[in-house]
RNA sequence: UGCCCGAUAGUGUAAUUGGCAACACGACAGAUUCUGACUCUGUUAUUCUAGGUUCAAGUCCUAGUCGGGCAGCCA
């Protein structure tokens, strides 16, 4: 047997950099690592780096590691942490070490004692608005700190007297002392450390004194052997104090590569948004199943396959890109039709009696029970049975008084097939005294029963039903898009992304079920048939569940007749 | 007005690195269908502008245009 050709998968522009790093020599191996703040919880633009920052180390063989960035107290909680372990656990991501920027908080401080010991760092009295001022801006070079010049013993004594607490918090910075005048406004002499009296949640009250970004963030690659440092594009201007850092310190120096960050359609990505639709109760938490958030994504039932396809899909690139919702929801019905079993449930009941339904000896109707395909896209998954009897409940939607041409649902003197059940034909109506249709009245066909129709007879429609006797009225959330428009950040003035929430992005309704969905575990995705895909939330008891819409199907149909005149 | 980055069908991403611009999604039309789902077929439409190098430019060079980022003791 001949291999068939391997098929040339176009790699990204990542890869690309890294194989020919790789083949220069100038590192052995790929390790990753994946560095959120814990400062709130992960989105789905989090997603695309994880499944990068994972994705490579599993295609060259490599190691990815999880680091909280954890360098400024005020902002970071022990929650977020373990939020964060679960939802990268929940993507299928497997890390080789756990590590927190705070563990190398002793090493980042004898750094910067070398760094004063070699004239490359001071101390700053300036405060945060002189700072600012003696910055300069974007067109005109700053000025040097009147402090800049100190001898690094003073600087030395000054450093560990802010370590040590005899200084008040904002009075002092350590600063490295590079070019005031560069173009690049991050080598402005940055600041190393501020001093900040905050409880860490990890480090208590050990230190008063933290590390910036730009300090912790390469040196802590370094310490972990990295080889590819991949951030997101903001940090670009980043990079030649990145590099600055290891050159000056002689540590093992990575290679930072920025990509674009991911920005999806009618979503908000930043944290500060999503903390304030927490905070603000317009959602109902982080992980409410409107939120873009991993966990919100989750108790949506969108499942960790679909989030990585969808990650694939979109690419990796430079160019800051909008990728439209549309995909995301493609790539969830892509997956779950796949595996979501099939069942049926009346979201909206017209009450349909079968005249020539047979009656038991007492007068009631007869049950007969039928049997539905769990799967048509997988075999394997069985067929279930499903009660039948002559008290049925339809969509209102399926059933027109006055039908258009194209409309083969139920009509006055039409035929549709039930699913799984029989071909009836509708001979007549009920209306209530204002003319509203309120019954619709059908005989069914006994020769055409799903499964052994021996009658030949072709119908264009099927619709779905429930035995009335045996529906269960169970709570179903209707989910939309959050906002309503397709970018949410930009606003006329005066106007916040507040402004752009959808009024219907929640719609809570009650849905009549056939018996087998009152049996789905939470967290499980069905289908419900010719309507969409919903999961069983957590807040459903057993017996009585609760189901969150995902997305719904395609719809066709709703499409054609939303032109009707 | 400084520096950095980017620009390929509607959207996003490719193009064997200088050699016939393609794939996915969307839209539209049709086929199929016991889900108006799924699936299948077809149609549609693309290299920001102007110069230059070259037998040959989406790719290299120059200039411009447009978009993004940067003036936290945030990350």
């Amino acid at each position: 047997m001949t291999d068939p050709a391997p098929e040339r998968v176009p790699k990204h522009f990542i890869e690309v950099a890294i194989d020919s790093d790789l083949a220069a020599g100038r590192f052995a191996h790929v390790a990753t690592r994946f560095p959120p703040e814990p400062n709130g919880y992960l989105h789905i633009g989090h997603a695309k780096s994880i499944f990068l920052n994972f994705g490579l180390a599993e295609k060259y063989d490599g190691t990815c590691n999880l680091r909280f960035d954890d360098t400024n107290p005020a902002k970071e909680e022990t929650e977020y942490v373990e939020s964060i372990m679960e939802d990268v656990r929940w993507l299928g991501c497997q890390w080789d070490n756990l590590h927190y920027a705070s563990d190398y908080f002793g090493q980042l401080y004898e750094w910067a004692e070398q760094l004063i010991r070699a004239g490359k760092a001071y101390v700053c009295d300036l405060s945060g608005e002189q700072t600012r001022e003696y910055r300069g801006t974007l067109t005109q070079p700053g000025r040097n700190s009147p402090h800049r010049d100190r001898s690094p013993e003073e600087n030395l004594e000054l450093f560990r007297g802010m370590r040590a607490g005899k200084y008040p918090d904002g009075s002092r910075t350590l600063r490295a002392k590079i070019d005031m005048a560069s173009p690049n406004l991050n080598l402005r002499d940055p600041v190393l450390y501020r001093i900040l009296r905050a409880t860490h949640h990890r480090t208590g009250d050990e230190w008063c004194i933290y590390p910036m970004y730009d300090w912790a963030h390469g040196q802590s690659d370094s310490l972990e052997r990295i080889t590819f440092s991949i951030c997101t594009l903001e940090f670009e201007n980043h990079r030649p104090l990145y590099d600055w850092f290891c050159t000056n310190l002689e540590i093992h120096h990575p290679r930072q590569i920025e990509f674009a960050r991911l920005n999806v359609t009618y979503m908000v990505m930043s944290k500060r948004k999503l903390l304030q639709l927490v905070k603000d109760r317009q959602v109902q938490g982080w992980d409410d199943p409107r939120m873009p958030t991993i966990s919100g994504l989750r108790r949506r039932g969108y499942t960790p396959e679909s989030i990585r396809n969808f990650c694939a899909d979109v690419g990796v690139a430079k160019f800051n890109s909008t990728i439209d919702i549309v995909r995301l929801e493609n790539a969830v019905r892509e997956h779950l039709n796949r595996i979501a079993s099939r069942h049926m449930a009346v979201l909206d009941p017209l009450r349909l009696t079968i005249t020539n339904w047979p009656k038991n000896a007492d007068g009631s109707d007869r049950v007969e029970m039928t049997q539905a395909v769990n799967n048509p896209e997988s075999p394997e998954a069985g067929v279930r049975e499903v009660p039948i009897s002559g008290s049925l409940l339809i969509e209102q939607d399926d059933f027109r008084e006055q039908a258009p041409g194209k409309f083969f649902r139920l009509k006055p003197g039409g035929a549709v097939r039930l699913r799984a059940g029989y071909i009836i034909d509708c001979h007549d109506v009920v209306k209530d005294a204002d003319g509203k249709v309120i019954e619709v009245r059908c005989t069914y066909d006994p020769a055409t029963k799903s499964g052994e129709d021996s009658s030949g007879r072709k119908v264009k429609g099927t619709i779905h039903w429930v035995s009335a006797p045996h529906a269960t009225p169970v709570e179903v959330r209707n989910y939309e898009r959050l906002f309503s428009v397709e970018n949410p950040e930009s606003c006329d003035d005066g106007k916040t992304f507040l402004d752009h929430l959808n009024p219907d992005s929640l719609r809570v309704t009650t849905a009549w079920v056939e018996p087998s969905l009152c049996d789905v575990q939470v967290g499980q995705a069905v289908q419900f048939e010719r309507l969409g895909y919903y999961v069983a939330d957590r807040d459903g008891r057993p017996g009585n569940p609760v189901f969150n819409r995902i997305v719904p199907l395609r719809d066709t149909w709703g499409k054609i007749a939303a032109k009707e005149p």
